[in-house]
DNA sequence: GTCTATACTCTGATAGAC
DNA sequence: GTCTATCAGAGTATAGAC
């Protein structure tokens, strides 16, 4: 029986609920701009409940953090150096997309923590998450020599996937607001952004 | 003498001067998480002497939205639709860059609204905006229709172009980070977006 | 585990002297 | 126009009953 205490199962439910609600808030309003009461509110339960279950507020705030960077930077791990380039690299785009429509709580928080300059993930940033971007520009930059993806600065690649895809979550209020109703903004991005990629990394014969 | 009251040379200054403080701090934790101890505090005026030049912490930051529209639409207003279409575009893309390094934080002020929903800045998303940019969308389908521009959705075209450019803004921490030292983002990213929308947009011959 | 009550700090805004 | 003092309310967190 090594490792972290064991919990009950309504106190791992609870606990669950209570991330539930507060990524719901931080996302919106950022850490300063949420308060407990709102996170308190969304659960369902009392403000010292929730404190019961964590001990402050930026607990809270910080185990949301720690299980988002490696859930949001899964689909670019699993960039395949042995698969067909422009088959991985469209894959990729087209999940990163479907994790902005599926998880856009997860997107704006993580944005809200990029426009304060990142003061409770800083280490990340130029640590585990640089290494696994240039890893991976690496191998995009190995299919760019062999000649099979035209060459283009790969790490600004990646920029360009992960802002295309997270604008769509992260300004989905303006997406809407532009498009009008009658409009699916994510089945016409994933058109989109395949023709916008396709186009620019296909080798020209 | 009609019109808004006049002020005296030194009120128009410390207005200004307020400005320029709530939007450094606006754009970085949103409108609940900022302050008015951080904003007097960044203007160098005590707090009752912020209040005396504007009536609350929610008038300053409407001044402020209502500045942003303005300026941050202004090169979108500028595409010519007399003008060489590639030219134009291209154009409009570095306009909006140049936006992204000169003024990150008007950039992120807008993001902040974005993600929490545009609670006041609604009206004009559906309105001003949409309208401006179904015009522009319009004359950037009539290029594609003549063979001009490749064809794609001219709408989602625009956003694309917002989501490329601001995202070197909105999240510099993170680009910064990732490219690590000895680079620089805006220079390298002029290059890669115009390679980007030449290639998307160059008509097949 | 959950609640009420409460301590204490922060925050927006005002009063009033200078 | 600017300051000190201060108020009322919101906000984080804790104490302690149940």
């Amino acid at each position: 029986m090594t490792g972290a205490r064991p919990r009950s199962r309504i106190q791992q439910k609870n606990r669950e609920t209570i991330l539930d609600a507060a990524l719901e808030v931080f996302s919106q309003f950022g850490f300063r701009g949420a308060t407990l009461d709102q996170i308190a509110e969304a659960a369902g339960l009392s403000k010292p409940n929730v404190l019961y279950y964590y001990p402050s507020k930026e607990a809270i705030h910080t185990e949301l953090l720690q299980n988002l960077l490696d859930v949001w930077l899964q689909p670019l791990r699993d960039l395949d150096p042995g698969g067909d380039p422009m088959d991985e690299l469209l894959r990729y785009v087209r999940r990163k997309l479907d994790m902005s429509r599926d998880m856009p709580r997860e997107s704006r928080l993580f944005a809200n923590e990029m426009l304060q300059g990142a003061p409770r993930m800083g280490e990340s940033l130029g640590g585990a998450l640089r290494a696994l971007v240039n890893d991976k520009a690496a191998v995009l930059q190995g299919w760019m020599d062999s000649g099979r993806l035209t060459p283009v600065p790969p790490v600004h690649l990646v920029f360009s996937i992960w802002a295309l895809t997270q604008h769509y979550a992260d300004f989905e209020i303006q997406v809407r607001a532009v498009l009008g109703p009658g409009h699916d903004p994510f089945a016409e991005a994933e058109v989109f952004l395949d023709t916008l990629f396709r186009r620019l990394l296909s080798p020209q014969t």
